[in-house]
DNA sequence: CGCTGAGTTGAAACATGTCAACCGGTGTGG
DNA sequence: CCACACCGGTTGACATGTTTCAACTCAGCG
Protein backbone atom coordinates (compact mmCIF):
# COMPACT_ATOMS: atom_id res chain seq x y z
CA UNK A 1 0.00 0.00 0.00
CA UNK A 2 2.60 2.46 -1.51
CA UNK A 3 4.93 2.49 1.27
CA UNK A 4 8.02 4.99 0.47
CA UNK A 5 10.97 4.27 -1.77
CA UNK A 6 14.16 2.86 0.14
CA UNK A 7 15.89 6.42 0.49
CA UNK A 8 18.02 8.12 2.98
CA UNK A 9 15.98 11.29 4.40
CA UNK A 10 18.49 13.99 5.21
CA UNK A 11 20.14 15.36 2.55
CA UNK A 12 19.28 16.56 -0.81
CA UNK A 13 20.58 19.06 -3.31
CA UNK A 14 18.14 21.61 -4.48
CA UNK A 15 18.68 24.48 -6.48
CA UNK A 16 17.16 27.42 -4.58
CA UNK A 17 13.83 28.81 -5.60
CA UNK A 18 14.39 31.95 -6.96
CA UNK A 19 15.88 32.66 -9.96
CA UNK A 20 15.91 36.19 -11.18
CA UNK A 21 12.66 36.08 -13.46
CA UNK A 22 10.99 39.11 -12.55
CA UNK A 23 10.50 41.70 -10.04
CA UNK A 24 9.71 40.01 -6.59
CA UNK A 25 8.16 40.71 -3.62
CA UNK A 26 10.75 41.42 -0.94
CA UNK A 27 11.64 39.26 1.56
CA UNK A 28 10.60 42.16 4.44
CA UNK A 29 7.25 41.91 2.88
CA UNK A 30 6.75 38.54 3.91
CA UNK A 31 7.34 39.83 7.08
CA UNK A 32 4.36 40.74 8.88
CA UNK A 33 4.78 40.11 12.52
CA UNK A 34 8.10 41.71 12.29
CA UNK A 35 8.14 43.55 16.05
CA UNK A 36 8.30 40.48 17.86
CA UNK A 37 10.65 37.80 16.28
CA UNK A 38 13.31 36.47 18.06
CA UNK A 39 15.36 36.18 15.42
CA UNK A 40 15.81 34.61 11.86
CA UNK A 41 16.87 30.79 10.89
CA UNK A 42 18.05 29.26 8.24
CA UNK A 43 17.36 25.24 7.00
CA UNK A 44 18.87 23.53 4.25
CA UNK A 45 16.51 22.07 1.64
CA UNK A 46 16.38 18.72 2.92
CA UNK A 47 15.55 19.27 6.25
CA UNK A 48 12.90 19.34 8.60
CA UNK A 49 11.97 22.95 10.28
CA UNK A 50 10.07 20.89 12.54
CA UNK A 51 9.47 17.32 12.84
CA UNK A 52 6.58 14.86 14.35
CA UNK A 53 6.62 14.71 17.92
CA UNK A 54 8.50 18.14 17.98
CA UNK A 55 7.46 19.87 21.15
CA UNK A 56 8.86 23.17 20.72
CA UNK A 57 6.68 26.08 21.51
CA UNK A 58 7.36 28.63 18.87
CA UNK A 59 6.15 29.27 15.46
CA UNK A 60 7.51 29.89 12.00
CA UNK A 61 7.08 33.01 9.98
CA UNK A 62 8.14 31.63 6.48
CA UNK A 63 10.35 34.43 4.41
CA UNK A 64 11.40 32.67 2.31
CA UNK A 65 11.87 29.43 0.25
CA UNK A 66 9.35 26.81 -0.03
CA UNK A 67 7.53 24.13 2.95
CA UNK A 68 6.25 20.76 2.81
CA UNK A 69 3.78 20.10 5.67
CA UNK A 70 3.64 16.18 6.22
CA UNK A 71 2.19 13.30 8.12
CA UNK A 72 3.12 10.29 8.58
CA UNK A 73 1.69 7.30 9.40
CA UNK A 74 3.21 4.23 11.20
CA UNK A 75 4.14 2.27 8.16
CA UNK A 76 5.90 4.95 6.64
CA UNK A 77 3.09 6.09 4.25
CA UNK A 78 3.23 9.62 3.89
CA UNK A 79 0.79 12.54 3.39
CA UNK A 80 1.98 15.98 2.29
CA UNK A 81 -0.81 17.79 3.55
CA UNK A 82 0.29 21.55 2.47
CA UNK A 83 2.72 23.42 0.72
CA UNK A 84 4.23 26.50 2.49
CA UNK A 85 5.54 29.49 0.79
CA UNK A 86 6.76 33.14 1.59
CA UNK A 87 4.32 34.38 3.56
CA UNK A 88 2.80 31.23 5.09
CA UNK A 89 2.90 30.58 8.90
CA UNK A 90 3.76 27.67 10.73
CA UNK A 91 3.43 26.01 13.65
CA UNK A 92 0.43 26.99 14.82
CA UNK A 93 -1.28 23.93 14.98
CA UNK A 94 0.84 21.67 17.44
CA UNK A 95 -2.03 23.05 20.14
CA UNK A 96 -0.72 23.75 23.54
CA UNK A 97 0.21 20.51 25.28
CA UNK A 98 1.13 17.96 23.41
CA UNK A 99 3.67 17.20 20.29
CA UNK A 100 2.84 18.12 17.23
CA UNK A 101 1.29 15.48 14.76
CA UNK A 102 2.55 16.99 11.56
CA UNK A 103 6.58 17.52 10.50
CA UNK A 104 7.35 20.52 8.28
CA UNK A 105 10.22 19.86 5.60
CA UNK A 106 11.85 22.02 3.56
CA UNK A 107 11.94 21.85 0.02
CA UNK A 108 14.87 24.51 -0.71
CA UNK A 109 16.80 26.42 1.49
CA UNK A 110 14.87 28.24 3.64
CA UNK A 111 14.96 31.12 6.15
CA UNK A 112 12.24 31.83 8.67
CA UNK A 113 11.34 34.31 11.22
CA UNK A 114 10.92 32.92 14.73
CA UNK A 115 8.61 33.90 17.00
CA UNK A 116 7.93 32.64 20.50
CA UNK A 117 4.93 31.27 21.50
CA UNK A 118 5.07 33.04 24.79
CA UNK A 119 5.01 36.37 22.73
CA UNK A 120 2.18 35.53 20.83
CA UNK A 121 0.24 34.78 24.20
CA UNK A 122 1.12 38.04 26.02
CA UNK A 123 0.67 39.96 23.02
CA UNK A 124 -2.39 38.61 21.37
CA UNK A 125 -4.78 40.58 23.28
CA UNK A 126 -2.96 44.26 22.63
CA UNK A 127 -1.94 43.62 19.47
CA UNK A 128 -4.98 42.71 17.36
CA UNK A 129 -3.22 42.99 13.92
CA UNK A 130 -1.48 40.12 14.82
CA UNK A 131 -4.20 37.62 16.03
CA UNK A 132 -6.16 39.10 12.80
CA UNK A 133 -3.30 37.75 10.61
CA UNK A 134 -3.30 34.54 12.36
CA UNK A 135 -7.20 34.19 11.49
CA UNK A 136 -6.86 35.38 8.02
CA UNK A 137 -3.71 32.73 7.82
CA UNK A 138 -5.31 29.86 9.21
CA UNK A 139 -8.17 30.50 6.82
CA UNK A 140 -6.38 30.44 4.02
CA UNK A 141 -4.73 27.28 4.91
CA UNK A 142 -8.11 25.87 5.70
CA UNK A 143 -9.52 26.37 2.33
CA UNK A 144 -6.84 24.98 0.48
CA UNK A 145 -7.31 21.52 2.76
CA UNK A 146 -10.53 21.56 1.60
CA UNK A 147 -9.67 21.98 -2.36
CA UNK A 148 -6.65 19.31 -1.67
CA UNK A 149 -9.71 16.87 -0.03
CA UNK A 150 -11.95 17.20 -2.61
CA UNK A 151 -9.00 16.86 -5.49
CA UNK A 152 -7.73 13.68 -3.45
CA UNK A 153 -11.41 12.41 -2.79
CA UNK A 154 -12.92 12.86 -5.86
CA UNK A 155 -10.32 13.57 -8.51
CA UNK A 156 -8.93 10.75 -10.97
CA UNK A 157 -4.95 10.88 -10.59
CA UNK A 158 -4.75 13.01 -14.10
CA UNK A 159 -7.17 16.13 -12.58
CA UNK A 160 -5.37 15.57 -9.24
CA UNK A 161 -1.63 16.30 -10.51
CA UNK A 162 -2.94 18.84 -12.73
CA UNK A 163 -4.79 20.33 -10.40
CA UNK A 164 -1.56 20.57 -7.81
CA UNK A 165 0.78 21.94 -10.68
CA UNK A 166 -1.89 24.76 -11.57
CA UNK A 167 -2.47 25.74 -8.24
CA UNK A 168 1.58 26.11 -7.44
CA UNK A 169 2.07 27.55 -10.31
CA UNK A 170 -0.33 30.57 -9.76
CA UNK A 171 0.43 30.43 -6.29
CA UNK A 172 4.00 30.97 -7.04
CA UNK A 173 3.04 33.61 -9.62
CA UNK A 174 1.31 35.83 -7.23
CA UNK A 175 4.83 36.09 -5.64
CA UNK A 176 6.21 37.60 -8.81
CA UNK A 177 3.57 40.21 -10.24
CA UNK A 178 3.99 41.05 -13.60
CA UNK A 179 5.93 38.46 -15.03
CA UNK A 180 3.99 36.27 -17.46
CA UNK A 181 5.88 33.42 -18.22
CA UNK A 182 4.39 29.80 -17.67
CA UNK A 183 7.52 28.64 -16.28
CA UNK A 184 8.88 28.26 -12.51
CA UNK A 185 11.19 26.23 -10.67
CA UNK A 186 9.14 23.68 -8.97
CA UNK A 187 11.32 22.30 -5.89
CA UNK A 188 9.33 19.11 -5.90
CA UNK A 189 10.39 15.57 -6.62
CA UNK A 190 7.59 13.31 -8.61
CA UNK A 191 7.44 11.44 -5.37
CA UNK A 192 6.15 14.17 -3.56
CA UNK A 193 3.77 15.52 -6.10
CA UNK A 194 2.64 11.48 -5.20
CA UNK A 195 2.54 12.53 -1.30
CA UNK A 196 0.48 15.43 -1.94
CA UNK A 197 -2.17 13.90 -4.30
CA UNK A 198 -2.03 10.54 -2.48
CA UNK A 199 -0.90 8.78 -5.50
CA UNK A 200 2.43 6.32 -6.42
CA UNK A 201 5.36 8.25 -7.73
CA UNK A 202 5.03 5.56 -10.75
CA UNK A 203 1.86 6.34 -11.48
CA UNK A 204 2.74 10.09 -11.21
CA UNK A 205 5.53 9.68 -13.38
CA UNK A 206 3.16 8.26 -15.97
CA UNK A 207 0.67 10.80 -15.60
CA UNK A 208 3.33 13.45 -16.34
CA UNK A 209 4.53 11.78 -18.86
CA UNK A 210 1.29 11.63 -20.72
CA UNK A 211 0.54 15.18 -20.22
CA UNK A 212 4.05 15.86 -21.68
CA UNK A 213 3.34 13.99 -24.42
CA UNK A 214 0.18 15.72 -24.95
CA UNK A 215 1.90 18.98 -25.31
CA UNK A 216 -0.14 20.17 -21.73
CA UNK A 217 2.73 20.31 -18.98
CA UNK A 218 6.39 20.05 -19.10
CA UNK A 219 7.84 18.87 -15.80
CA UNK A 220 11.85 17.87 -15.65
CA UNK A 221 14.41 17.98 -12.69
CA UNK A 222 12.27 20.74 -10.73
CA UNK A 223 11.35 23.18 -14.11
CA UNK A 224 8.09 22.79 -14.88
CA UNK A 225 7.15 24.49 -18.16
CA UNK A 226 2.71 25.10 -18.92
CA UNK A 227 2.80 24.63 -22.45
CA UNK A 228 -1.06 24.77 -22.82
CA UNK A 229 -2.42 27.07 -19.87
CA UNK A 230 -6.23 26.05 -21.04
CA UNK A 231 -5.80 22.74 -21.41
CA UNK A 232 -4.14 22.35 -17.97
CA UNK A 233 -7.18 24.61 -16.69
CA UNK A 234 -9.48 21.88 -18.34
CA UNK A 235 -7.80 18.95 -17.10
CA UNK A 236 -7.83 20.52 -13.37
CA UNK A 237 -11.31 20.48 -13.77
CA UNK A 238 -11.29 24.23 -12.14
CA UNK A 239 -13.84 26.42 -14.13
CA UNK A 240 -11.49 29.45 -15.58
CA UNK A 241 -13.14 32.29 -12.97
CA UNK A 242 -11.94 30.27 -9.86
CA UNK A 243 -8.05 30.17 -11.86
CA UNK A 244 -8.18 33.52 -12.09
CA UNK A 245 -9.95 34.01 -8.95
CA UNK A 246 -6.47 32.20 -7.63
CA UNK A 247 -4.28 34.80 -9.60
CA UNK A 248 -5.93 37.72 -7.70
CA UNK A 249 -4.75 35.88 -4.43
CA UNK A 250 -2.92 38.24 -1.91
CA UNK A 251 0.91 37.43 -2.09
CA UNK A 252 1.35 35.78 1.08
CA UNK A 253 0.54 32.45 1.32
CA UNK B 1 -16.06 8.48 -11.57
CA UNK B 2 -19.05 8.29 -8.41
CA UNK B 3 -20.99 10.17 -9.45
CA UNK B 4 -23.83 11.27 -7.11
CA UNK B 5 -27.38 8.33 -7.08
CA UNK B 6 -29.94 10.09 -8.29
CA UNK B 7 -31.99 11.46 -5.56
CA UNK B 8 -34.15 14.18 -4.62
CA UNK B 9 -31.64 16.96 -2.41
CA UNK B 10 -34.30 18.78 -0.19
CA UNK B 11 -36.38 17.38 2.68
CA UNK B 12 -34.53 14.28 5.07
CA UNK B 13 -36.23 12.60 7.90
CA UNK B 14 -33.81 12.08 10.85
CA UNK B 15 -34.36 11.73 14.25
CA UNK B 16 -32.55 14.31 16.10
CA UNK B 17 -29.48 13.54 17.33
CA UNK B 18 -29.53 13.95 21.16
CA UNK B 19 -31.29 11.10 22.81
CA UNK B 20 -31.12 11.08 26.13
CA UNK B 21 -28.03 9.45 27.19
CA UNK B 22 -26.54 11.07 29.60
CA UNK B 23 -25.72 14.90 31.20
CA UNK B 24 -24.55 16.65 27.96
CA UNK B 25 -23.35 19.66 27.71
CA UNK B 26 -25.69 22.45 27.86
CA UNK B 27 -26.40 24.51 24.43
CA UNK B 28 -25.41 27.72 26.33
CA UNK B 29 -22.38 26.32 26.79
CA UNK B 30 -21.55 26.29 23.41
CA UNK B 31 -22.62 29.60 22.25
CA UNK B 32 -19.33 31.72 23.25
CA UNK B 33 -19.58 34.67 20.83
CA UNK B 34 -22.70 35.45 23.09
CA UNK B 35 -22.67 38.98 23.06
CA UNK B 36 -22.77 39.67 19.50
CA UNK B 37 -25.08 37.27 18.30
CA UNK B 38 -28.45 39.00 16.13
CA UNK B 39 -30.51 36.09 16.89
CA UNK B 40 -30.57 32.40 16.61
CA UNK B 41 -31.90 30.64 13.59
CA UNK B 42 -32.84 26.86 13.41
CA UNK B 43 -32.61 24.96 10.12
CA UNK B 44 -34.25 21.36 9.46
CA UNK B 45 -32.86 18.21 8.46
CA UNK B 46 -31.41 18.20 5.23
CA UNK B 47 -31.68 21.85 4.14
CA UNK B 48 -28.84 24.03 3.62
CA UNK B 49 -27.32 26.20 5.81
CA UNK B 50 -25.42 28.22 3.13
CA UNK B 51 -25.04 26.51 -0.08
CA UNK B 52 -22.19 27.03 -2.60
CA UNK B 53 -22.03 30.46 -3.85
CA UNK B 54 -23.60 32.08 -1.33
CA UNK B 55 -22.38 35.96 -0.90
CA UNK B 56 -23.84 36.23 2.56
CA UNK B 57 -21.70 38.00 5.24
CA UNK B 58 -22.30 36.39 8.67
CA UNK B 59 -20.67 33.77 10.27
CA UNK B 60 -22.75 30.77 12.38
CA UNK B 61 -21.84 29.80 16.01
CA UNK B 62 -23.18 26.28 15.75
CA UNK B 63 -25.56 25.95 18.91
CA UNK B 64 -27.39 22.15 18.24
CA UNK B 65 -27.07 19.83 15.57
CA UNK B 66 -24.56 18.36 13.07
CA UNK B 67 -24.04 19.57 10.09
CA UNK B 68 -21.81 18.66 6.60
CA UNK B 69 -19.57 21.15 4.87
CA UNK B 70 -18.97 20.14 1.70
CA UNK B 71 -17.84 21.24 -1.76
CA UNK B 72 -18.74 20.22 -5.11
CA UNK B 73 -17.20 19.57 -8.71
CA UNK B 74 -19.16 20.31 -12.04
CA UNK B 75 -20.35 17.26 -12.63
CA UNK B 76 -21.70 16.31 -8.88
CA UNK B 77 -19.16 14.95 -7.46
CA UNK B 78 -19.31 15.73 -4.19
CA UNK B 79 -16.81 15.72 -1.18
CA UNK B 80 -17.68 16.24 2.51
CA UNK B 81 -14.60 18.40 3.90
CA UNK B 82 -15.65 18.53 7.79
CA UNK B 83 -18.57 17.74 10.08
CA UNK B 84 -19.35 20.11 12.19
CA UNK B 85 -20.57 19.37 16.07
CA UNK B 86 -21.94 21.90 18.14
CA UNK B 87 -19.59 24.87 19.46
CA UNK B 88 -18.35 24.85 15.58
CA UNK B 89 -17.93 27.98 13.66
CA UNK B 90 -19.10 28.51 10.37
CA UNK B 91 -18.73 30.71 7.59
CA UNK B 92 -15.38 32.04 8.38
CA UNK B 93 -13.87 30.82 4.90
CA UNK B 94 -15.30 32.70 1.91
CA UNK B 95 -13.09 35.67 2.07
CA UNK B 96 -14.38 38.90 2.48
CA UNK B 97 -15.32 39.17 -1.27
CA UNK B 98 -16.51 36.95 -3.68
CA UNK B 99 -18.89 33.99 -2.85
CA UNK B 100 -18.28 31.18 -0.83
CA UNK B 101 -16.95 27.98 -2.81
CA UNK B 102 -18.34 25.34 0.21
CA UNK B 103 -21.80 24.66 1.48
CA UNK B 104 -22.80 23.72 4.81
CA UNK B 105 -25.68 21.22 4.96
CA UNK B 106 -27.73 20.60 8.10
CA UNK B 107 -27.65 16.92 9.02
CA UNK B 108 -30.05 16.95 11.63
CA UNK B 109 -32.52 19.74 12.58
CA UNK B 110 -30.07 22.69 13.51
CA UNK B 111 -29.71 26.19 15.48
CA UNK B 112 -27.32 28.25 15.02
CA UNK B 113 -26.22 31.66 16.21
CA UNK B 114 -25.80 34.47 13.71
CA UNK B 115 -23.27 36.50 13.89
CA UNK B 116 -23.06 39.36 11.27
CA UNK B 117 -19.62 39.20 9.78
CA UNK B 118 -19.65 43.27 10.31
CA UNK B 119 -19.72 42.77 13.90
CA UNK B 120 -16.47 40.69 13.79
CA UNK B 121 -15.21 43.42 11.92
CA UNK B 122 -15.51 46.17 14.47
CA UNK B 123 -14.98 44.37 17.56
CA UNK B 124 -12.06 42.38 16.52
CA UNK B 125 -9.50 44.69 17.89
CA UNK B 126 -11.54 45.43 20.94
CA UNK B 127 -12.57 42.40 21.87
CA UNK B 128 -9.02 39.74 21.42
CA UNK B 129 -11.57 36.94 23.07
CA UNK B 130 -13.61 36.77 19.47
CA UNK B 131 -10.41 36.62 17.66
CA UNK B 132 -8.59 33.87 19.70
CA UNK B 133 -11.73 32.27 19.57
CA UNK B 134 -11.87 32.32 15.64
CA UNK B 135 -8.11 31.36 15.56
CA UNK B 136 -8.68 28.14 17.98
CA UNK B 137 -11.54 26.70 15.93
CA UNK B 138 -9.73 27.24 12.47
CA UNK B 139 -6.30 26.02 13.94
CA UNK B 140 -8.71 22.41 15.14
CA UNK B 141 -10.53 22.85 11.82
CA UNK B 142 -7.24 22.97 9.73
CA UNK B 143 -6.21 19.53 11.91
CA UNK B 144 -8.76 17.62 11.13
CA UNK B 145 -8.80 18.39 7.51
CA UNK B 146 -5.00 17.65 8.03
CA UNK B 147 -5.94 14.51 9.29
CA UNK B 148 -9.06 13.72 6.82
CA UNK B 149 -6.12 14.60 3.88
CA UNK B 150 -3.96 11.68 5.16
CA UNK B 151 -6.98 9.15 5.96
CA UNK B 152 -8.14 10.05 2.21
CA UNK B 153 -5.04 10.05 0.59
CA UNK B 154 -2.66 6.99 2.18
CA UNK B 155 -5.59 4.57 3.81
CA UNK B 156 -7.14 1.78 2.47
CA UNK B 157 -11.28 1.87 2.44
CA UNK B 158 -11.26 -0.16 5.45
CA UNK B 159 -9.06 2.14 7.47
CA UNK B 160 -10.57 5.29 6.23
CA UNK B 161 -14.43 3.98 6.98
CA UNK B 162 -12.73 3.02 10.44
CA UNK B 163 -11.02 6.18 11.05
CA UNK B 164 -13.99 8.58 10.51
CA UNK B 165 -16.02 5.89 12.47
CA UNK B 166 -13.90 6.30 15.39
CA UNK B 167 -13.24 10.02 15.18
CA UNK B 168 -17.26 11.26 14.90
CA UNK B 169 -17.47 8.76 18.11
CA UNK B 170 -14.74 10.62 20.13
CA UNK B 171 -15.34 13.55 19.45
CA UNK B 172 -19.35 13.09 19.61
CA UNK B 173 -18.50 11.60 23.28
CA UNK B 174 -16.93 14.45 24.37
CA UNK B 175 -19.79 16.60 24.25
CA UNK B 176 -21.54 13.82 26.30
CA UNK B 177 -18.81 12.94 28.96
CA UNK B 178 -19.16 10.41 31.88
CA UNK B 179 -20.91 8.39 29.20
CA UNK B 180 -19.48 5.31 28.48
CA UNK B 181 -22.08 3.38 26.15
CA UNK B 182 -20.31 2.41 23.11
CA UNK B 183 -23.64 3.56 20.87
CA UNK B 184 -25.01 6.55 19.74
CA UNK B 185 -26.53 8.33 16.80
CA UNK B 186 -24.99 8.71 13.70
CA UNK B 187 -26.55 10.87 11.50
CA UNK B 188 -25.32 9.97 8.31
CA UNK B 189 -26.21 7.71 5.49
CA UNK B 190 -23.53 5.62 3.93
CA UNK B 191 -23.09 7.42 1.02
CA UNK B 192 -22.60 10.74 3.37
CA UNK B 193 -19.96 8.67 4.57
CA UNK B 194 -18.79 7.64 0.92
CA UNK B 195 -18.72 11.39 0.41
CA UNK B 196 -16.68 11.98 3.30
CA UNK B 197 -14.02 9.25 2.83
CA UNK B 198 -13.75 9.73 -0.90
CA UNK B 199 -15.04 6.25 -1.43
CA UNK B 200 -18.87 4.68 -3.58
CA UNK B 201 -21.61 4.27 -1.38
CA UNK B 202 -21.75 0.89 -2.57
CA UNK B 203 -17.94 0.09 -1.30
CA UNK B 204 -18.96 1.59 1.98
CA UNK B 205 -21.46 -0.70 2.20
CA UNK B 206 -19.67 -3.59 1.51
CA UNK B 207 -16.53 -2.34 4.24
CA UNK B 208 -19.22 -1.81 6.60
CA UNK B 209 -20.96 -5.40 5.83
CA UNK B 210 -17.57 -6.71 6.26
CA UNK B 211 -17.01 -4.88 10.02
CA UNK B 212 -20.14 -6.09 11.16
CA UNK B 213 -19.49 -9.86 10.21
CA UNK B 214 -16.50 -9.25 11.84
CA UNK B 215 -17.90 -7.97 14.82
CA UNK B 216 -15.78 -4.96 14.98
CA UNK B 217 -19.06 -1.86 14.78
CA UNK B 218 -22.51 -1.87 14.01
CA UNK B 219 -24.06 0.74 11.59
CA UNK B 220 -27.69 0.51 10.75
CA UNK B 221 -29.75 3.34 9.79
CA UNK B 222 -28.11 6.55 11.69
CA UNK B 223 -27.39 4.06 15.14
CA UNK B 224 -23.65 3.55 15.58
CA UNK B 225 -22.37 0.60 18.13
CA UNK B 226 -19.04 -0.46 18.64
CA UNK B 227 -18.76 -3.74 19.59
CA UNK B 228 -14.66 -4.03 19.94
CA UNK B 229 -13.28 -1.05 20.55
CA UNK B 230 -10.38 -1.97 20.24
CA UNK B 231 -10.05 -3.21 16.93
CA UNK B 232 -11.73 -0.53 15.31
CA UNK B 233 -8.85 1.30 16.98
CA UNK B 234 -6.37 -1.25 15.30
CA UNK B 235 -8.23 -1.12 12.09
CA UNK B 236 -8.53 2.65 11.81
CA UNK B 237 -4.44 2.22 11.73
CA UNK B 238 -4.07 5.33 14.78
CA UNK B 239 -2.40 4.29 17.63
CA UNK B 240 -4.10 4.10 20.76
CA UNK B 241 -2.05 7.00 22.44
CA UNK B 242 -3.96 9.22 19.40
CA UNK B 243 -7.12 7.93 20.19
CA UNK B 244 -7.17 8.63 24.09
CA UNK B 245 -5.70 12.85 22.77
CA UNK B 246 -9.36 12.72 20.70
CA UNK B 247 -10.83 11.87 23.76
CA UNK B 248 -9.45 14.44 25.71
CA UNK B 249 -10.37 17.06 23.59
CA UNK B 250 -12.33 20.39 24.27
CA UNK B 251 -16.25 20.14 24.07
CA UNK B 252 -16.57 22.20 21.45
CA UNK B 253 -15.85 21.19 17.80
C1' DC C 1 -50.78 0.76 -3.03
C1' DG C 2 -47.16 2.71 -5.44
C1' DC C 3 -43.28 5.72 -4.70
C1' DT C 4 -39.02 7.06 -2.90
C1' DG C 5 -34.94 6.83 0.01
C1' DA C 6 -31.69 3.87 1.88
C1' DG C 7 -29.40 -0.28 1.97
C1' DT C 8 -27.54 -4.88 -0.09
C1' DT C 9 -25.37 -7.93 -3.31
C1' DG C 10 -23.12 -9.88 -7.63
C1' DA C 11 -20.43 -9.59 -11.94
C1' DA C 12 -17.54 -7.18 -14.78
C1' DA C 13 -14.64 -3.09 -15.97
C1' DC C 14 -11.03 -0.13 -14.88
C1' DA C 15 -7.75 2.89 -12.40
C1' DT C 16 -4.09 2.63 -9.72
C1' DG C 17 -0.70 0.00 -7.08
C1' DT C 18 3.10 -3.32 -6.94
C1' DC C 19 7.26 -5.36 -8.39
C1' DA C 20 11.16 -5.22 -10.98
C1' DA C 21 14.48 -3.83 -14.17
C1' DC C 22 17.00 -0.21 -16.18
C1' DC C 23 18.95 4.76 -17.30
C1' DG C 24 21.46 8.97 -16.56
C1' DG C 25 23.53 12.26 -13.42
C1' DT C 26 26.26 13.40 -9.44
C1' DG C 27 29.08 13.03 -5.61
C1' DT C 28 32.66 10.28 -3.28
C1' DG C 29 36.42 7.64 -2.03
C1' DG C 30 40.14 4.78 -3.38
C1' DC D 1 40.47 9.26 -12.76
C1' DC D 2 37.75 5.48 -12.29
C1' DA D 3 34.36 2.63 -9.80
C1' DC D 4 30.66 2.76 -7.16
C1' DA D 5 26.55 4.04 -4.71
C1' DC D 6 22.60 6.48 -4.68
C1' DC D 7 18.95 9.48 -6.11
C1' DG D 8 15.41 10.56 -9.30
C1' DG D 9 13.22 9.17 -13.15
C1' DT D 10 11.19 5.75 -16.73
C1' DT D 11 8.91 1.68 -18.43
C1' DG D 12 6.60 -3.00 -18.65
C1' DA D 13 3.85 -6.83 -16.85
C1' DC D 14 0.87 -8.00 -13.62
C1' DA D 15 -2.06 -7.78 -9.27
C1' DT D 16 -5.74 -5.81 -6.83
C1' DG D 17 -8.90 -2.38 -4.75
C1' DT D 18 -12.48 0.22 -5.94
C1' DT D 19 -15.95 1.69 -9.17
C1' DT D 20 -19.66 0.86 -12.24
C1' DC D 21 -23.89 -1.12 -13.51
C1' DA D 22 -27.71 -3.47 -12.33
C1' DA D 23 -31.04 -5.85 -9.89
C1' DC D 24 -33.35 -6.55 -5.62
C1' DT D 25 -34.95 -5.72 -0.51
C1' DC D 26 -37.04 -3.18 3.09
C1' DA D 27 -39.33 0.68 5.48
C1' DG D 28 -41.92 4.83 5.65
C1' DC D 29 -45.36 7.66 3.66
C1' DG D 30 -48.78 9.82 0.57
Amino acid sequence: MSRRRGRRQEPQDTTPASVAEGAAISTEQHRLIARYHSGDREIEAGRDLFSIGWTGKSIFNLLHGWVAVYTLLEDGRRQIVQFALPGAILGVLPSRRGSSTIGAQALTDVTVSVIPASVLATHARTEPEICLRLVQSLARDCNLAFDHLTSIGRRSARERVAHLLLELFTRYRAQWPGNRIEEMTLPLTQEQIGDATGLTFVHVNRVLSAMRKEGIVQFHYRRLRILDPDRLIEVAGVDPETALGWLERRPWT
